[in-house]
DNA sequence: AGGAAGATGTTTTTT
DNA sequence: ACATCTTCCT
C-alpha cells in the first residue's frame, strides 16, 4: 500500500536527491554523494562494485549465500535480462539483490528503478527487503503494480492524455453496471447479450490494445450481433468518457496510447526509468507488454534535443549517436505458473523474450530452497504432462521429506472435517496456524470449509472471497466520496441519489438524466437545477439537498475555499466522510433499521471511517484521490495479515507466489480442477495443470491432497470423480489415509471408478484398494450423517454448560468425554475424547452435541 | 414509492 | 443454495 504513495515528494527529508517533477529525473545531487549516475556500467559492477561492496549494506555483502546462477542473475549487466525462475527458486531474493546492487554501486538511483510485481503486497514486500539490504530507505523507486504505475503517471500527464487528474477508477462490477444499463436501453439482450460476456469481451480487447473504432474497422457489419456489439462497446466508451472513469483496462491502454502519441512525453519517462524489472513476467497481456516495450524504448536524438531544450538533464544518458538508449530490464517469470491466459496473459511474451530483445541474456535457477524432495517430484511429475514446455525439474537439497497425504471424504464435509482434524493434529506436532493454508479452485469451495472450521473452532482467514470494498454498504459510501471528487461521475451520483432512501425514484433518476441531456448539461448540475423541473417539493427539496451536500464537502477539500469562515484548513479525507456519512444519514439509517444485517453494514460503514483515518495517518500528505486510487488498486492478496495466527484459505489463483509449511490442496476433482469451465478453452486443462503446479509447489514440507466422492453445487448433490492429474503424480509419493477407491467403510459403501488405472495410484495396501480397476459401478449414495446436513441447522446451545469429565453425544461423531474446556464466552471450545472418532475440539455453542 | 413474493441465474480464476 | 433482479401489490 504505502508502494502507491511511496515517498517520491520533494517534501521527503531524506538528502540524497532532490527531484524536479513528477518524472523526477535527480538533477541535483546531494552533497553527500559525488558521482553522478551514468546509466549501466557495463562490467563495472563486478570490477569496483558489489563483490568487494559491503559499503552500503552493514557490511552484508550482496552475493553471501547466493547459487552460482543466482549471483550471475544478480551481478549480469546488460539491456536484457531474462530469470527463468522456477517455483521457490529465490527469485525475490534475485531481484531485491539485484536492485539492491544497482544502488548501492551507484550505477542507478534509487529514481531510475521500476519493478513492476503482480500486487501490492508484493511491491511493498520487495521494497522492505530492498531497503534493509541497502540499510536505508530510498525514495524515488518505483515498486508496483502494472496497474498502480499506469495510475500514476495518467494522472500526472492528465492534461496531455485528455483526462481529469481526478478520474475515477471503474472496478469490474462498476463497468458492468454501465453495461447493463446500455444493454437495456438498447435492448440487447433480445439478441443475447449479457453484461458478463460484453464486459469480458471488450475486456480482451482492450488488453490487446484494440479500441471502439479499431475494432469497427476490422467488424463484419452485415452481422447484426456485430453491429449491436460495436454500438455498446461505443456507447460504453462514450459513457466512460462523460464520467472522467477509466476501467481497469484502460489504465494500462491508455497509458501506451499516451506514450505512443506523445514521444516526448514518454522520453520523459524513458529517461527516467534506466532499470526496469517485471516480475511474473508469464503473466503479463499484450497491453502490459506494450507498457514495458514503449518503456524501454531509445530516445530518439531529435526527442533528446527537445527535452534538452525544455531544460530537462539528459546530455549525461546520450550516446555517440545523440539517442538515449533503451533502459535496461530484467524479467522474472515461470511459464510453467501461467495461470491468467484466460484474462488475456501471453505466454508468449515470455517464451519469445528472447527473440524480442536480441542478445538477451538468459538464467536458469532451478535449485529449490523451499519444498521437500517429495513434493518437488511430485511437481515435476505432473507438470511434465504439459508438453510444448522447456523442460525444467526442480530439485532441493533439502531431502525427501514426509510423504503427500491423500484422502477421499465422501463429501466436502467430510473433506473438510478430515482438514480440521489434521490440522489440529499439525498444531500438536507444534506447528502454528498461520503455517498452514487450505487451496481451492473456487470460492464456493469456502462455505463448507468454514461451517466446520467455525465448529472445530479452527480460526481461519478467507483471503480475497467477499471482498470488503465489494459490499454494497461500502460500495455506497465510497460513492460519496467520488461523487465530491469526480462530479461528472454519473454512476457514483446515480448510486447515491436514493441511498439512503429519500424518495427519488428511478423515474425522478430519469428525468434528471433526460434534463441533464436536453440542456447539455452534467447529471450533477442538473441536480442543483431540480427547482426548475416541476418536480413535486419534497423530490425537489432531497434532489437539491444532496447536491448541495455534495458540493460542501467538495469545498472542504478544496484549498483555495479555506479563506473565509471556517477556521480550520483543508479537511481530511475521514473528516469528509465523516461529514458525509452523518449528513446524509447513511450510517444513522442502517444503524436504526430493523433488519439485522444492517447492523453488520453499519459496521462495516464504521470500519471504513477507522480505515479512513488509518490512511490519513500513515500518508498525511495524501489526499481524496489518493484514498480512492489505492481502494480502487487493492487485490485479494494484499490484505493478507502474515502476522495473524489463523489458518489461511484461499484460491490457487491467489496463492501463488507464497508459501506455506503446510498446504491442503482441496477438491481434486474433474469439473473442478481441472474446472468444468476449462474444458472448451483451448489451453484450458494445461493452464489447469499449471494451476494445480502452482498449488503444489507451496508447501514447504507436508502437502495434502483431498478429494470428496460427491460434491454439493447448484444445491444438487452430485458425484465427482477424482481428478486426472493425481494419476500424474508416482504413487510411492502419497500415502492415502483414504484413497479414491477405498472409500467403503459403513457397511461398505461400492468401490468407485476411477479413471481406471490398474496400478492403483498409491493406495497403500489396504483391503479393497485395487477393486477398481476396469468396472464403472454405481455411484456411491452420499453418507446421510454428512450430506448437506451442516447447513440445515443453525444450532444454538444457549448457556450449555460443560466441564472437565461430562460425557456427550455429537451428531456425527457419536458419544465422548470432555476432557477440557476453554475460552470465553461464545467462543468456549470443549476438548472431547469421543470413543470412536478421535479427539477433537468443538465450539460449544454451536456444536451438534448434547450433554449426557 | 416501497416492499414482498416470485423468478432467475450464478460459480473460474482477478488487476 | 444463495443472491439479485422482476413483478406485482399496497
Amino acid at each position: 500500500m504505502s508502494t502507491l504513495f511511496d515517498p517520491d515528494e520533494p517534501t521527503d527529508s531524506r538528502p540524497m536527491i532532490v527531484h524536479d517533477g513528477p518524472a523526477g529525473f535527480p538533477s541535483t545531487l546531494g552533497a553527500n554523494n559525488a558521482a553522478p549516475p551514468a546509466g549501466f556500467v557495463p562490467g563495472g559492477a563486478s570490477a569496483g562494485g558489489l563483490p568487494g561492496g559491503g559499503a552500503w549494506a552493514g557490511g552484508d555483502s550482496l552475493l553471501d549465500g547466493l547459487n552460482p546462477e543466482q549471483r550471475e542473475a544478480v551481478e549480469y549487466r546488460g539491456p536484457a535480462l531474462l530469470i527463468v525462475a522456477g517455483a521457490g527458486s529465490g527469485k525475490t531474493r534475485v531481484l531485491t539483490h539485484r536492485i539492491a546492487g544497482l544502488i548501492g554501486s551507484r550505477e542507478a538511483w534509487p529514481s531510475q528503478i521500476l519493478a513492476i510485481t503482480f500486487t501490492n503486497k508484493a511491491a511493498a514486500e520487495m521494497r522492505e527487503r530492498v531497503e534493509q539490504l541497502l540499510g536505508q530507505a530510498s525514495s524515488g523507486m518505483w515498486i508496483s503494480t502494472f496497474h498502480s504505475a499506469c495510475v500514476r503517471i495518467l494522472r500526472a500527464e492528465a492534461e496531455r492524455a485528455g483526462l481529469s487528474s481526478s478520474f475515477t477508477i471503474y472496478d469490474s462490477a462498476d463497468s458492468r453496471n454501465v453495461i447493463k444499463r446500455i444493454i437495456k436501453e438498447l435492448s440487447a439482450d433480445t439478441l443475447g447479450f449479457t453484461a458478463a460476456g460484453v464486459s469480458n469481451k471488450i475486456s480482451k480487447l482492450k488488453n490487446e490494445l484494440a479500441d471502439v473504432d479499431s475494432y469497427a474497422r476490422n467488424a463484419n457489419l452485415n452481422d447484426p450481433q456485430e453491429v449491436m456489439f460495436v454500438e455498446i462497446f461505443r456507447q460504453y466508451t462514450k459513457r466512460l468518457r462523460a464520467a472522467q472513469a477509466l476501467d481497469f483496462d484502460d489504465l494500462l491502454a491508455e497509458t501506451v496510447f499516451l506514450f505512443r502519441a506523445f514521444p516526448a512525453t514518454a522520453a520523459l519517462y524513458q529517461r527516467r526509468f534506466r532499470h526496469i524489472l517485471v516480475d511474473e513476467y508469464q503473466d503479463t497481456n499484450h497491453a502490459q507488454y506494450s507498457f514495458i516495450k514503449e518503456l524501454t524504448r531509445p530516445i530518439e536524438p531529435h526527442v533528446v534535443a527537445e527535452l534538452d531544450t525544455a531544460g530537462h538533464h539528459v546530455r549525461s544518458l546520450q550516446d555517440a549517436t545523440g539517442a538515449i538508449p533503451g533502459a535496461s530490464l530484467t524479467v522474472v517469470g515461470d511459464s510453467d505458473q501461467s495461470i491468467y491466459a484466460f484474462r488475456g496473459a501471453d505466454i508468449r511474451n515470455i517464451v519469445e523474450f528472447e527473440r524480442d530483445y536480441p542478445g538477451a541474456k538468459v538464467v536458469l535457477l532451478e535449485q529449490n530452497y523451499r519444498s521437500t524432495q517429495n513434493i518437488l517430484s511430485a511437481a515435476n511429475a505432473v507438470i511434465s504432462n504439459n508438453f510444448d514446455r522447456k523442460d525444467k525439474k526442480l530439485w532441493t537439497a533439502i531431502g525427501d521429506g514426509a510423504k503427500i497425504i491423500g484422502y477421499t471424504g465422501y463429501s466436502g464435509h467430510d473433506e473438510a472435517q478430515f482438514i480440521a482434524d489434521e490440522i489440529e493434529k499439525l498444531r500438536g506436532e507444534g506447528v502454528a496456524y498461520r503455517d498452514i493454508a487450505v487451496f481451492y479452485r473456487t470460492n464456493a469451495q469456502t462455505r463448507a470449509l468454514e461451517e466446520i472450521f467455525v465448529r472445530s473452532a479452527v480460526p481461519y482467514r478467507v483471503v480475497g472471497g467477499t471482498k470488503f470494498y465489494e459490499r454494497a454498504e461500502i460500495k455506497d459510501a465510497m460513492a460519496y466520496l467520488i461523487a465530491v471528487a469526480n462530479p461528472a461521475d454519473e454512476l457514483a451520483l446515480r448510486r447515491i441519489l436514493n441511498t439512503p432512501k429519500r424518495g427519488i425514484g428511478p423515474a425522478t433518476e430519469t428525468q434528471l438524466a433526460s434534463f441533464a441531456e436536453a440542456n447539455g448539461i452534467s447529471f450533477r448540475q442538473a441536480m442543483r437545477d431540480a427547482g426548475s423541473l416541476g418536480m413535486g417539493p419534497k423530490v425537489t427539496g432531497a434532489i437539491v439537498k444532496l447536491a448541495r451536500l455534495l458540493d460542501e464537502a467538495a469545498l472542504m477539500l478544496d484549498p483555495a475555499q479555506r479563506s473565509s469562515d471556517s477556521a480550520a484548513g483543508v479537511s481530511s479525507v475521514s473528516e469528509v466522510l465523516g461529514f458525509l456519512l452523518t449528513e446524509s444519514t447513511l450510517l444513522e439509517t442502517l444503524r436504526s433499521s430493523r433488519d439485522p444485517q444492517d447492523e453488520t453494514r453499519a459496521e462495516n460503514v464504521e470500519e471504513l471511517l477507522a480505515q479512513t483515518k488509518d490512511f490519513v495517518k500513515e500518508n498525511p500528505d495524501a489526499g481524496l484521490i489518493d484514498f480512492l486510487t489505492q481502494v480502487s488498486l487493492v487485490a485479494a492478496a494484499d490484505d493478507l495479515d502474515d502476522s495473524s495466527g489463523t489458518v489461511s484459505l484461499m484460491t490457487l489463483h491467489t496463492a501463488k507466489g507464497l508459501e506455506y509449511d503446510s498446504v491442503f490442496l482441496t477438491g481434486i476433482e474433474e469439473g473442478l480442477l481441472p474446472h468444468q469451465m476449462s474444458a472448451s478453452e483451448p489451453g484450458g486443462p494445461a493452464e489447469e495443470r499449471r494451476l494445480f503446479y502452482v498449488g503444489i509447489t507451496r508447501a514447504r514440507k507436508r502437502l495434502y491432497l483431498s478429494l470428496a466422492m460427491t460434491r454439493a453445487q447448484f444445491g444438487e448433490t452430485n458425484v465427482a470423480m477424482p481428478s486426472r492429474y493425481l494419476q500424474e503424480i508416482p504413487g510411492d509419493l502419497i500415502e492415502w489415509r483414504q484413497s479414491p477407491g477405498m472409500a467403503n467403510s459403513r457397511g461398505g459403501t461400492q468401490p468407485r471408478a476411477l479413471n481406471a488405472r490398474r496400478d492403483g495410484y498409491g493406495s497403500r495396501g489396504s483391503s479393497g484398494s485395487d477393486r477398481f480397476g476396469g468396472e464403472l459401478p454405481p455411484a456411491p449414495k452420499p453418507k446421510t450423517e454428512w450430506a448437506n446436513k451442516v447447513t440445515a441447522q443453525v444450532r444454538d446451545n444457549g448457556d450449555l454448560t460443560l466441564e472437565a469429565g461430562d460425557r456427550i453425544r455429537h451428531v456425527d461423531f457419536g458419544e465422548g468425554r470432555v476432557n477440557q474446556v476453554t475460552g470465553e464466552g461464545t467462543k468456549r471450545v470443549a476438548h472431547v475424547q469421543f470413543d470412536t472418532a478421535g479427539a477433537k475440539k468443538l465450539l460449544i455453542k454451536i456444536a451438534p452435541i448434547e450433554k449426557l
